[in-house]
Order: C-alpha cells, then sequence, then structure tokens
DNA sequence: TAATTTATTGTCCCCGTGGTCAATTTATAG
DNA sequence: CTATAAATTGACCACGGGGACAATAAATTA
C-alpha cells in the first residue's frame, strides 16, 4: 500500500470528524469551527486541505458511499449465484454498521442539498449508476426482459425508502421490520426463497 | 364560511410564500427577509406572527401536508371499494400537483431536519400515522391479518422512496415509472388488479 | 547548518442571519 | 372626532458563519 502523505491523513480526518458532525448536528450544523475542534486541528486547517465547505462535504458524501461500497464488496464476494449477488447487495445497505438512524439521517441531508449543488448531483449520480450497474446482470439473469428496470428502480427505491424513514429516528420503524419487509419485497420480485440474512 | 382574521391571512400568506421559498432554496436558503419579501411584506412582520424562524417552517410543514391531506381525502371520496381506497390513498401521492421535484425535495429538506427539531418530529410523526390510519382498515379488509403491517409499511416506504429519487431532481426516475413501479408494488402486495390512475 | 518548502496556527474581516424594539401607520370603537 | 388597539415598518443589534492571510513552526533538502 503506497505511503499516505500528509495531506491524505489529514483530509482524510477532517473528512471523518465532518462525517461524524454531519450525523450529529445536521448540514447547518456542520460548522468550519466544529469540525476543526473534532478533527483536533485548527480552523484554518481546514481551508488548507478544502476549497471550501462544499468542498468538505463533497469529500464526506464520498467517504460515506465509499464505506457503504466496501461493505457491498465485501459481501458480494461470499454471495453465491445471482440471486445471492443480489441479496448481498441488499443486505450491505441494512447492515447494522450502516442502517442507523444518525447515518440515514446524515445521507437525508446530503440529498437534500442536491438539487442546488451541482457536484452533489453529480456524485449523486455516480453512486446510482453503481448501485444500478452492481444490480443489473443479476436481474438480467434472474428475470425476463421486460421486468429488469422495474425490478431495479423498485429494489433501490425500496431501500431509500426504508433507509429515509430510519433517519427520521422517530422510531417508527425498527431494524427488523424494515430487514423483514426487505425481504418480502425481494421475495416478490424475484420469486420467494430463502431471505436476506442480517 | 368563518370569515379570515387579519391574523389568519397574514399567517396563511407568509406560510405560502415560506414554502415556495423552501422549495427553491432549501432549508438555509429559506432567510426570514426573503420569505418577507416573496410575501410583500416587511421582515419584521414575520415574526410578529410567527415565534421564531422554526415555527414558521412548522406552519410550512403543516400547509404542505394539509393540501397532500386535502387530495388524498378527495379521491379517497370518490373510491369504490377496499382495493379502491388503498389505490386513491396512493395515487394522490402522485397526483401531478404533488408529485414535483421541488415539493419533493422540500419534504427531503424537512425530514432531514426531524431529529433535531422536537416539533418537527411531533408532526412528522402524526402525519405517519393518519397515514397509517388511512390505509389500515382497508388492508384489513383485503389481507390476511398476518400481512396487514407488513403491507402497511411496505407501501409508505415505496412511496418514500419514490419521493427521495424524485426530489433529487436528478431526472433518473420519471414520473411514469414511478407510478409504474408504485403499481406494479400495489399488485403484488393486494393481489393484481387495474392499476393507479394518475 | 542553512535555506527553503510545507504544515499549521490564530487573528482578522465581512456579511447575512435571526431576533428585538420603539416608532408609526392604520383600523376600530366609543 | 377622538382614543385606543392592532398592524406594520424599519432601524438596530449581537452573533456566528465562511473565508483570507500573514506569521510561525516543523520538516525537508542542499
Amino acid at each position: 500500500m503506497a505511503r499516505a502523505s500528509i495531506e491524505e491523513i489529514r483530509r482524510r480526518e477532517l473528512t471523518e470528524a465532518a462525517y461524524e458532525i454531519l450525523q450529529e448536528q445536521g448540514i447547518a450544523g456542520t460548522t468550519l469551527a466544529k469540525v476543526a475542534e473534532r478533527a483536533g486541528m485548527s480552523k484554518g486547517i481546514v481551508l488548507h486541505y478544502f476549497r471550501d465547505k462544499d468542498d468538505l462535504l463533497e469529500a464526506v458524501m464520498r467517504l460515506a458511499n465509499a464505506l457503504l461500497r466496501d461493505e457491498v464488496v465485501r459481501r458480494v464476494r461470499r454471495a453465491k449465484g445471482d440471486r445471492g449477488r443480489v441479496e448481498a447487495i441488499v443486505a450491505a445497505n441494512f447492515a447494522p454498521a450502516f442502517f442507523k438512524p444518525e447515518i440515514c439521517n446524515a445521507w437525508l441531508s446530503l440529498c437534500a442539498e442536491v438539487p442546488r449543488n451541482r457536484e452533489f448531483a453529480r456524485i449523486q449520480r455516480v453512486i446510482h449508476a453503481r448501485m444500478r450497474s452492481n444490480l443489473m446482470p443479476a436481474l438480467r439473469a434472474l428475470l425476463p426482459a421486460g421486468e429488469v428496470e422495474a425490478a431495479a428502480i423498485g429494489i433501490t427505491a425500496m431501500i431509500d425508502g426504508l433507509w429515509l424513514r430510519f433517519g427520521l429516528s422517530l422510531g417508527s420503524l425498527t431494524r427488523e421490520q424494515a430487514l423483514a419487509e426487505m425481504d418480502r419485497y425481494l421475495a416478490q420480485a424475484l420469486g420467494a426463497a430463502d431471505g436476506v440474512q442480517a
């Protein structure tokens, strides 16, 4: 592994700090000063490594996404068959490390800004495109051609919907219910079979 | 109809103005000054009729919800049978007047703040509770007892998911796709039948 | 060791914000 | 018409935010 430069390290530390604050305080509450403090650095350094606040938040978006992506990769590697592949991708989105109210809410906060931030939109598009291209081959193998597109949309929409609700932290949806619901959906979309294991 | 007091009128005007700005500029961009200007009033008046900014945003939340609720009521009134009732409720959420990127995004913005605002959370809870109580009787009539709960969660999650995606304004989801997906979901959840008409 | 680059700090500034308030206009009622 | 109350304004303030920058410390290289 290439030795990390100071810049890489600092950017990473700051991004992680910002991610934490974002989860706790939302976008408005994610202030340069707070991020710096959390990272144990001065405020000035933040703008030394990031062009501006948006640049920092973009890094947060990429980080959050990278974490989830790694989880997907890890699970897909262990998955067997097309059905298993789909289930692995989905299950990653509900892994205990990611399916947490604060994290869902952090995503919600970022998503809410997408229409007013070109780069956010770009990143979001990339994320969705990858999710899609992960899903499609397996779906094509599992479903008649005419149903593939709809299944991809449906699966992602269901994930998003459960994330959104969970991100509200109203306690009106438990992890178990979300899991069960997702199972149920996959079962009908792909044909009944064993569920997604947490 | 009771004659509206000045206070009622002003509050309504200001709330509508705030709702507009929220759709265009998000929560951070929804500033007291901009709201006042949009409503053609002075900034001072805003805080004469609302305790503070949060109070105004709560009113926006209630307004947005009331508009949607009315649409639901209107459609449910015309609906026939339990199945028709469910479809009417769902269809209201995709009516052209409501299923618009700006509106979906406005909701997203408000939802993102729920964990950090008690009153937002309260309102959100009420909204969900009503959605649920609207849905449940019909679902109970249509499904075996064991599936009712899951169906209610699933329907709302799917709606939320499609709203979220649409609110991103990335053009990756058309109204037609959303409609079709919702149809598809209802068909499998309730048993195949005619779809939701726009 | 000296020179130079890089990392880091702390101070400073400007601006927009939410929010307060006394002054003023407009409506209401006696 | 006058007095009282309500509606509305605009000036004002304190605060915190993002961002710029010169000064300093640390590290690197010659």
